[in-house]
DNA sequence: CCTTTTATACTCGAAATGAGTATATCCGGC
DNA sequence: GCCGGATATACTCATTTCGAGTATAAAAGG
């Protein structure tokens, strides 16, 4: 009988941003992303996946989002009669102080992906892997032309502006192209940390996921502390999305949002003149339509 | 033992548009979803779907997105060794003829969410669920106002406005207050057809997911015939949003995206004058980077 | 007290948006 | 053959948002 007969599988990407750097949290001395089995006595799969890290790691999880579910037939296990189902999840925590039992490793997203780190300008590994997907443009004459307006676009050439949510979409054309490899097979150097299995699959959707959700809903402040400053907050997006922002305009962005207040206190460990400390406004979460419509709506 | 065995199994949220309807597949005379197990021959869990939907039903699935994953402890299964874990997929399709084997039957989204169709004005039945949410308001004094800014909220009252993706939160709110039931409870009038287990949380998460998807991705297109004019276009996404849009607004959105283009013919079934039939222009999915960045980028 | 450094505030033109009006082209009836 | 009803398409205009840049404020250090 072939009836769906499967283990259960929950991986976790969890990050954090510290001293102007994401990290994720890791096992096994950076070479996977904490997992474990879902069990039966978990009231949920997301219940699951917290009990699971608080006992492993000590660490609370405040934001925690569902991020995709996949089978594949032939991963660690040989046996043929049973499958493991994955299911992924982000989750946001706001330290990485306070190690648990076994005390976790923290890693930053771009010694996996260096090419992905835009604030300081173009990273130079980009000009090695564009070569290296040129040989796979031009490796198949018939598909050329499709394949070279797909790497254009996925990597900002020719014209296309670089587009930091196309993490996952950049991984998957290297993957195809040959260019990174997952668990086991010969390394490619100066393209970024491998994982075991494929957990680096795994982090890049999660980065594409937070990249792309810090624009539209406020999650960016379950990385903050309690209070920070305006140019904190700047910095932590710029992290997270891996560009340079416009100071006066990202400033005008939040404060015409209406997320944040000022606690009144400032701090001048900063350097310069003081900085407001402001904090984040938890009432908007249930006061806004967040993200207008963007649809033209008409009257009655 | 405790370790994770499950059962897996996959069910498809497949929608189309027709007669400014929009619909969703069906089996059990509308009172479920299409469902079946993950079988171990299926390469992976979204050739599996694509492999039963078209057995079962005959039909092409063009676009398909997963929507979610989840394990609840006791559903149908009486057994506690075995849990089912469900993953849930959302699918368009483009027409709704050609009926396969076992035919499915087609049934509108607002007879399962009467309150979700905002095209002809507020419906009527919004009234009474408003009325039935006071209750649950008052209900727990201690949680008064926190209650009652939610339900303003979630469903556009006292100045707020109505949010079309916030369905599956109106239908998570109304589950709460006991105002809809799942599955063999007893029924509430008025409020919306009943379908089995879960399914219609399922099929509010669907229609959330593409009510949020239309305005950021092309995917309104998957539903649209090869040629098509453009108030059948406004007609379609007015059918998905569950709300009139402003023409002239619509038009311009659309021609500055250069999301179609004209196929050179006109139709004069419209009634007036012969409109002008477009096609997409599916270059567009390789070209441009859909959906601007949102962040004030810098310079340099 | 002047320079450096960071913070905060203001300006201005270009582009996108909300809302409405005007013109074109067909059909059917007279 | 022409006119009104119906639908399609085109244009206008004030307002808001956005990209980009400049100016002023407040601390620290020599």
């Amino acid at each position: 009988m072939t009836t769906g007969l499967a283990h259960a599988e929950l991986i976790a990407v969890l990050s954090a941003v510290t001293g102007d750097e994401p990290r994720v949290m890791t096992v096994r001395s950076g070479n996977a992303l904490p997992s474990g089995p879902f069990e039966l006595e978990h009231r949920s799969l997301q219940a699951g996946l917290r009990e699971w890290v608080r006992d492993q790691t000590g660490h609370p999880v405040g934001y925690l989002e569902q991020l995709y579910t996949f089978a594949d037939r032939d991963r660690t296990r040989e046996n043929a009669e049973v499958r493991t189902i994955s299911i992924s999840y982000l989750g946001l925590v706001r330290e990485q102080a306070a190690p648990g039992a076994r005390s976790p490793g923290w890693h930053g997203w771009y010694e996996y992906f260096p090419w992905e780190d835009h604030r300081r300008g173009r990273p130079d590994v980009l000009s090695c892997i564009v070569e290296g997907l040129q040989g796979w443009v031009a490796a198949e004459p018939a598909r050329r032309e499709h394949r070279q307006r797909r790497v254009d676009f996925t990597f900002g050439l020719e014209g296309a502006a670089w587009n930091e949510d196309l993490t996952l979409q950049r991984y998957e054309l290297m993957y195809e192209a040959g260019l990174v490899t997952e668990a086991g097979s010969p390394a490619h150097d100066g393209q970024g940390r491998e994982m075991f299995a494929d957990h680096r699959r795994i982090l890049a959707t999660g980065i594409a996921r937070l990249r792309a959700k810090i624009k539209y809903r406020p999650v960016v402040f379950e990385l903050m502390p309690e209070s920070f400053t305006l140019l904190q907050l700047q910095r932590t997006v710029e992290a997270l999305a891996g560009l340079t922002l416009h100071k006066p305009n990202f400033r005008r962005l939040i404060d015409q949002q209406e997320l944040i207040e000022e606690t009144g206190e400032t701090t001048s460990e900063t350097g310069g003149r003081p900085a407001k400390l402001f904090r984040y406004r938890y009432a908007v979460l249930e006061e806004r339509a967040l993200a207008g419509s963007k649809l033209p709506l008409s009257r009655n």
